[in-house]
DNA sequence: GTCTATAGCTTGATAGAC
DNA sequence: GTCTATCAAGCTATAGAC
């Protein structure tokens, strides 16, 4: 709970692509700590074991990143605007190949879910790290909330702007609601805990993320439709 | 991710009440703990800090809880027991009064979630920071596996029983897959992360459990049919 | 850019007086 | 049961040689 004002902070990339493994050794520190930080928060990861797995001195974390939040936001911050810039242009994608009155809850949904669950199943170690460090920090009350807030939430608002078009009549609040429910089971399944192949007895599994997306998309297309019909006076 | 064997640990609670406040300090501390773990993890806490928020000395935590790990296990163990036995009594009241053929998804979902949000509400500040803490462990992928299913599972299976009884042509994985997607609703909800405020510009309080019970059982039970419906090949 | 070395603190945990 | 005192280990972060 220090205050972080650290001088060197938020030194950020290098210039220009310097000789050897300039920005090779930035992304080597911030694929260890992606990895780390996912597995056990914040505070369960040291410099030490960051730059231990990463194979690079201690100092050099530092140089980098200045001090240790530094290095953390920079993990969340490398991939936050791929996944969010990518989710917008799925939906509006699919808004303008569809039509607006042709959307489906289902079509949208799928569009909007099916790019995290890709990443994470086909782009490598490291975005399945991050998922299961979205997760987290998004279970996370103290940091959570306002991290996750300022980088995803705008995707969500035109999430939102794109049902009102499928629901015209529904309400507001409704809407919100109903999107919580739907965040909710999103980043537990990004987590991939495993819990849920103990409780199934192996029935089902937590990384079988394709089909972990076919039930979501329906399971919550039904769950916006029972909150957000337009019959409700609510 | 040092073994946790400490000699000492498992001290238990002292044989019987000893003069002044033997079993106060003891709870004493077990509220201390559970406030800040809920806040900042396990590992974003010293014992330190518990012992001053205690008002105790740092020894005394030692003395009562062994190891830092005994202390964390005693305080997610001490709720736990009531948190399960109660959703337990709840669906099987529901189903008893109610009778098997006469059971809806609804009245299930109410009877199953409504406790865990009252207490929150109403129980003091201790059974929120619980919440708080149960949520925060079940989206750790390495420490909440685990703990969560030893103690919250066999509620779950008791549930899953039931929903058969009102849907009894679903096949066994929808049934786990949908209630996955209630996990996370759920869970998310009792973190109280703020994050809906925000995003919907207050038009919702995190807070407002109430309501957002209301939603929840809406939302699984249509989510449930939609996904595990009769008329599904799948 | 990278490393060595180390300052300066905080941590978990225990021993032992009372 | 409770407190004082303390230790060894680990931590973040920096200074400075190369």
């Amino acid at each position: 709970m220090t205050k972080l004002d650290a001088p060197t902070a938020k030194r950020g990339r290098p210039p220009k692509a310097r000789a050897a493994g300039a920005a090779d050794t930035r992304d080597l520190i911030l694929d260890a700590a992606e990895d780390l930080f996912s597995k056990h928060g914040f505070y369960g990861v040291t410099i030490r074991e960051v730059a231990r797995e990463a194979g690079v001195d201690t100092a050099l974390v530092h140089y980098y990143f200045g001090a240790k939040r530094g290095l953390f936001d920079a993990v969340f911050l490398r991939r936050a605007e791929v996944w969010n810039n990518e989710r917008v242009d799925a939906i509006n994608r699919y808004a303008r190949e569809t039509g607006l009155d042709s959307m489906t809850l289902e079509g949208l949904f799928e569009a909007f879910l099916r790019p995290p669950f890709q990443w994470s199943l086909k782009g490598g170690p490291g975005w399945k790290h991050y998922s299961a460090l979205v997760a987290q920090t998004n279970a996370n009350p103290t940091f959570g909330g306002e991290t996750m807030a300022r980088y995803f939430d705008p995707a969500i608002r035109r999430l939102i702007e794109l049902i009102k078009q499928i629901m015209p009549e529904a309400a507001e609040v409704d809407l919100y609601w109903a999107y919580h429910n739907l965040s909710g089971a999103l980043t537990l399944t990004l987590g991939e805990t495993g819990r849920l192949d103990r409780l199934s007895g192996g029935l089902c599994r937590s990384g079988d993320l394709e089909t972990a997306g076919d039930y979501m998309v329906r399971y919550a297309a039904a769950g916006f439709r029972a909150v957000c019909g337009p019959a409700k006076s609510r």
